[in-house]
DNA sequence: GCGGTTCACTGAACCGCTTCACAAAGTATT
DNA sequence: AATACTTTGTGAAGCGGTTCAGTGAACCGC
């Protein structure tokens, strides 16, 4: 396309302009090592002529890039796009640009992402991750501050991490579907097979037997289209469970459509519970019960955890919040 | 955080070790200049050396950064999600990243953010935008190569664009609603007050005149959020039209959520059509009717036109794609 | 009035890659 | 055999910042 960058003015030039050595704007340019007076002085000669610092370039010198990475282990599921818009909202408003990369449900191709990523300079790095994540994290959180959001990646000390509760989370719903009347229900959740310990699935197990529910975990894709049909199958088959726990609202999503396939009523035949209350869940019919992750706050705690680790000096202790879920019972349990 | 980039092996390193200049090394790479032994050689001590060209350090020198910046106009608005992940999906399979920007609905905010991306040295541009873009575009234009998906950019001559056929869209959901019986008819777009001479406003005025129906256009938010308020104030008005076509799945879905705070039901008191076709609108109760605009054929064109435009020596001829609107009918609309 | 600090600023090297002008060697042309 | 192109490769100058060692002036106590 043979296309041409307008030249910019460059620091050079304010230099000469404002008559100081480059290396006294730069530093000025950052607040640093110069008198008021003087950056004072170039604060106005920059505007005067429109310059503005190259984000590239100090990026090479070793600079900050304002620019973080936003890995995110499926942008299939609804949520996750929610929290990708919140999140880049956040961002910002903190000045800061975000390079979104999707490793649509692929582990395997997090890391080599995450790399990327890094490579791009990044200042910081918010991951949200599908299990089960290799290693090699260590390295990327040695080079650039690092927040998790749910899932925990292994070997590695972030930055800051945010968790949800989820084993509160599934008790919470078992001990509703439970009080509904259900003892056979069926969890879908996309984690199962990749971390046999994983949180979740242990609440399922011991909140299950607590209850004396019949329970079954059945791992599933974090989508609409990965749900559906193994929905169909679920549900088609002799023994249907009486309540489906999905671990995300757009796996809930495939159940409905599911049930609409089969005239399923729901919760009548079926009770359905999501995970994460997108806001469309309220508007299905029934509306969905499911558990709030207040989107906003979560990209809000991350965020501000995230920009602490870049403006820190040494290592720190990581900063960790703990979102409590909350259960909104809807219609779709009866 | 004092985060230390772990030492990468740079192009000097290569050079040194394969006993050739640097510049022989760089041309290597790319496969240029070199005979094809001796690429071969660089390629292999690349490989045995672990060494990745620094993104950053090839950007300031001038050449590409492998970057693709994505505004969005509104990232609320969920077929936009859905288009950011595909077009992300899209790029990553072509070997590139994905610099997400949001406009969250201010128009103001859309040329701000572009000149952000160009700083950051992107190879090239979707625009998704939401008017009235003001000028300043052409500099944009001019620098990085541009491809819109939607609207225009005015005073620009993108690379690539992709349009909706609105006015045939808009003609098919009026005709649909005709054919329902409907005469009073509120059309919610967020784009009305912007730009007068829209192709959407002018199609709602010709058809609705050639339907012989009742029409209001009526300016709203691209989301759901930005409609449920203005859907309530409408519903339960005195004069309540018979159908609301909302220009985005995601205002259909305030409308939805209006409806249930007035009970009133759809389509009996009020029938609701929609554009878009997220997949979650076939879930809803009733299914809610919508103008299919295919998002995985949307993204792939504008990827592809931006692809070679990026790849093209000179500048080209736009390329262009009209996508054709298919109207699905279903519950919503009786 | 003198060593010792602190303050404000400068010069030059450097980050890692690209590119331009040019050289050496090989091949074609007349 | 002399001239003129190719082909392959080199050296050095950037790209636009940052940073580090160093310099001169001002300030300090005594």
């Amino acid at each position: 396309m043979e296309r041409r960058r307008e030249s910019r003015t460059t620091l050079r030039e304010l230099a000469e302009y404002t008559g100081l050595s480059p290396a006294a704007v730069s530093y000025a340019l950052r607040g640093l090592q110069v008198s008021a007076e003087t950056e004072q002085r170039v604060r106005e000669a920059a505007a005067e002529l429109g310059y503005e610092v190259d984000p590239i370039a100090r990026a090479l010198a070793g600079g900050a890039t304002a620019v973080v990475g936003l890995l995110v282990g499926s942008l299939s599921d609804f949520w996750n796009q929610e929290l990708v818009r919140a999140v880049q909202r956040q961002l910002y408003a903190a000045g800061r640009s975000t390079l979104v990369a999707d490793a649509d449900g692929e582990p395997a191709r997090e890391l080599e992402l995450a790399e990327r990523l890094v490579a791009q300079r990044v200042d910081g790095l918010v991951v949200v991750p599908i299990g089960p994540a290799s290693g090699g994290w260590a390295a990327i959180a040695r080079q650039v501050a690092t927040v998790t959001i749910g899932d925990a990646l292994p070997g590695v000390e972030p930055a800051g991490e945010v968790v949800f509760d989820n084993e509160r989370g599934v008790q919470q719903s078992l001990q509703h579907l439970s009080n509904q009347g259900h003892t056979r229900v069926t969890v879908l959740s996309w984690a199962v097979e990749t971390s046999p310990e994983r949180q979740a699935e242990r609440a399922v197990a011991g909140t299950a037997a607590a209850l004396g529910l019949e329970c079954r975990v059945v791992p599933c894709a974090y989508s609409l289209n990965g749900s559906r049909p193994l929905a169909l199958e679920l549900l088609a088959g002799t023994d249907r469970p009486t309540a489906i726990l999905c671990m995300s609202d757009s796996i809930a999503y495939g159940v409905y459509a599911a049930c609409a396939e089969l005239e399923l009523s729901i919760p009548g035949d079926v009770a359905v519970a999501g995970f994460g209350d997108h806001p469309i869940s309220q508007l299905l019919s029934p509306p969905l019960t499911s558990t709030v992750w207040d989107v906003e706050r979560v990209a809000e705690s991350a965020t501000d955890f995230l920009l602490q680790a870049i403006g820190a000096e040494g290592p720190q202790a990581t900063l960790r919040e703990v979102v409590a879920p909350v259960l909104v019972a809807r219609r779709s349990t009866g």
